[in-house]
RNA sequence: GGGCGCGUAGCUCAGCUGGACAGAGCAUCUGCCUUCUAAGCAGAGGGUCGCAGGUUCGAGUCCUGCCGCGCCUACCA
């Protein structure tokens, strides 16, 4: 709605320039004034013209200003400043206009986009700092969905890498365990947990023995091969801490299209196919001597600006086992369809709401699979640590000739999540009398720090479950559970996004079971109180008026003369607008302050203005309709950050 | 050493392509529940935007140089 406006605005100015100037290389933007009560929009040419013509800005403004005629949707222009335009909308035009129609602008555009999130190793329990990045993922592609794009999430299953093999180890060599008792195991609760002890007990017993380092050789190695006891076990390992996995991210609104497994890139012979490709176009070559001998190697300078230090990157070991990288790149080249050569796939799970999560097979399957990969854009959210691996895939491309799908490969990257000292020394880990001073301490995955998902979730739970038993101790259990979970989902999922990108995040418990001031069931609230004054309004027994038909133009010109009901219908009205801002800048966080925002515009107006008992009819419809698009607009916005809308708070 | 990032109120952080007097939440202090639920609202105090230059009509935002901090720089991912 007002990006239309917007366009008309910047029409009108561009053609001023063109004919009173004959200006045509000036960029017209338009900015947000600083003060509401200067107007809606404020256009700076004049500042941008004053250089040029050698004239006081202010003078230039007035001359612009003056030229231009009317403009649909535009009730006045104002100079002000020394030299701002300042936009005074129609508010009758514009009310009349959302109450007609007001949906959501998209920018669609051809081609699919992968999102590819949540790539957890399956071999334990998922913590706090993969909820940032499912979160961060899943709210990108839900925004880039919003934004018009056909996008397909894929979360990549690592299940033939060092991590799992290492609780292979741990299971063959420090339990003595066989594949069978590890598949009774798995099938219990909480065998992520188990897998997260167990881990860390085998990366002490590394430190101890070192020599022990050589099981992990011999299991990765079986695991590739994909035979004997250690390849089972670790297949059995995987998928169930893989559906483990799921079952957290289901908890917090997140699911899947398809799942990628690392052990298909290798036994489709993905990889092979990479590396003769790699080999072919001299991407890589076979290293005699150093520090690398022995290795197949990507020089450094495919991928570091001045190359002058590094030795390249190993994609191939000595022993002949492929690295991370060296599969990432076959994936990589998947996604954008150039590897001539596809997975089979699988139904994996059905989610409560009918969407099917598919895992990609090693043969053909009974059931149909729709079409994976052959994207045209590729986001990867992988945390900062890794730029340096994102950038060897990338040039792994580039090496290749696909510049521009090198172009179109987006590292999504976001900084670490790390506790406060607070919360470390709550978890009982140990600090030092620097760390303590610290504002954040980062923790070992390996010596089993951290914090889990699933607790933090079950505390988040709990903490919401005891304000919704005061407040509704009459509703029944099962409700007042199924609500405790939505807000508790929204608690986790805006604390995650209230951060931008690159931040790092110091993880204080008190501060993430909060539910007041910036925070997800703040939002929630919000959206519940809309809700329940179209309720009450409903079991006095009146129905909701045909707003189009009692509310006309004048109606809604008069009553958004008061500019509290302007400014906040204004800001509801802008919703798609932050949307496609916040895919412009890659910054999910943006969505998120807009829905706080919002609320809290909504809060004000809630606290000082009653909308039932409002005596005048005219404003009482008014109000309700405002109310209702409010509402729609908030839920629309949280529908795109995750979060759901509780029945009642 | 090199690469990336950060440094804004006591604390945690926003600040869109440079724009009109620097914002929010928390914490502290003061008020407001007989009204559509106070997970709320209103108000107060609190900042030489790390430092120094430069570009510009205009710099928290761009450039350069310092200072401090973090991450990466593996035949782990």
């Amino acid at each position: 709605m007002l990006s239309q406006i917007e366009r008309r605005i910047q029409e009108a100015v561009a053609a001023r320039l063109r004919e009173h100037y004959g200006i045509e290389d000036l960029p017209v933007t338009l900015e947000q004034p600083r003060e509401v009560s200067f107007g809606e929009l404020a256009v700076p040419a004049a500042f941008q013209l004053a250089r040029r013509l050698r004239r006081p800005p202010r003078e230039i403004a007035a001359e612009l200003a003056a030229g231009l005629g009317p403009i649909e949707g535009v009730a006045r222009l104002e100079v002000a400043g020394n030299g701002y335009i300042n936009v005074r909308l129609d508010r009758g035009h514009y009310g009349w206009a959302l109450l007609q129609g007001g949906e959501w602008e998209k920018e669609p555009r051809p081609g699919k986009v992968i999102v590819e999130h949540t790539n957890i190793n399956p071999n334990k329990a998922a913590h706090i700092g993969h909820l940032r990045n499912a979160v961060l993922g899943d709210t990108f592609a839900r925004m880039l969905r919003a934004a018009g794009r056909q996008v397909e999430v894929q979360n990549y299953i690592d299940n033939t890498g060092v991590q799992v093999a290492d609780v292979v180890v741990g299971f063959l060599h420090l339990e003595g365990k066989s594949a069978r008792e590890v598949e009774r195991l798995a099938a219990a609760e909480r065998f992520d947990y188990l897998c997260w002890d167990l881990y860390a007990r085998v990366s002490a017993y590394y430190k101890e023995h070192p020599e022990a380092l050589a099981w992990r050789q011999a299991a990765l190695h079986a695991i590739e091969e994909g035979e004997g006891e250690a390849a089972e076990m670790a297949h059995v390992i995987a998928d169930a801490i893989m559906l483990a996995h799921l079952a957290t991210m289901r908890r917090i609104g997140i699911t899947y299209d398809v799942l990628p497994r690392e052990s298909e890139i290798l036994h489709l012979r993905f990889w092979a196919t990479a590396f003769e490709l790699l080999k072919e176009r001299g991407a890589i070559h076979f290293e005699t001597s150093g520090k690398n001998a022995g290795c197949w190697v990507m020089p450094a300078a495919a991928f570091s600006e001045d190359s002058g230090e590094g030795d390249g990157k190993v994609i191939v070991r000595s022993d002949g086992t492929v690295t991370y990288v060296g599969k990432d790149i076959a994936y990589q080249l998947w996604k954008f369809g150039l590897l001539g050569k596809d997975f089979y796939y699988r139904p994996l799970v059905r989610e409560p709401d009918g969407h099917i999560v598919w895992v990609t097979a090693d043969e053909p399957g009974e059931e149909p699979a729709p079409e994976f990969g052959r994207a045209s854009e590729v986001y990867n959210v992988i945390d900062s640590r890794q730029s340096y691996l994102q950038d060897v895939v990338v040039a792994g491309l580039r090496a290749l000739g696909f510049e521009e799908q090198a172009a179109r490969s987006i590292h999504f990257s976001y900084e670490m999540v790390a506790l406060s000292p607070r919360t470390a020394v709550e978890l009982g880990i140990e600090l030092t009398e620097e760390d303590s001073r610290r504002p954040y301490v980062e923790v070992s995955g390996r010596k089993g720090q951290g914090v889990k998902a699933d607790d933090l979730i079950d505390k988040l739970v709990e903490t919401a479950r005891r304000e919704v038993d005061a407040r509704h101790p009459e509703a029944p259990a099962a409700e007042r559970a199924r609500v405790a979970e939505q807000i508790a989902a929204g608690a986790l999922r805006y604390f995650m996004l209230k951060f931008t990108r690159n931040a790092v995040i110091a993880f204080d418990l008190q501060e993430a079971l909060s539910f007041e001031g910036e925070t997800g069931p703040y939002v929630q609230y919000a959206a519940v109180r809309a809700r329940n004054i179209l309720r009450k309004y409903a079991e006095r027994g009146e129905r909701l008026p045909e707003f189009a038909s009692v509310l006309n133009r004048e109606a809604m010109a008069r009553q958004l003369a008061f500019e509290d009901f302007w400014q906040l219908l204004l800001a509801a009205s802008k919703a798609d607008t932050a949307v496609r801002r916040a895919v412009a800048t890659g910054e999910p966080a943006q969505v998120a302050k807009y829905a706080f925002q919002l609320a809290q515009a909504f809060n004000t107006f809630y606290h000082d203005c009653p909308v039932i008992h409002e005596q005048d009819a005219e404003r009482r419809t008014f109000l309700l309709w405002m109310t209702d698009y409010f509402r729609r607009q908030l839920e629309a916005t949280l529908a795109v950050l995750g979060i759901g809308v509780p029945e009642y708070m």
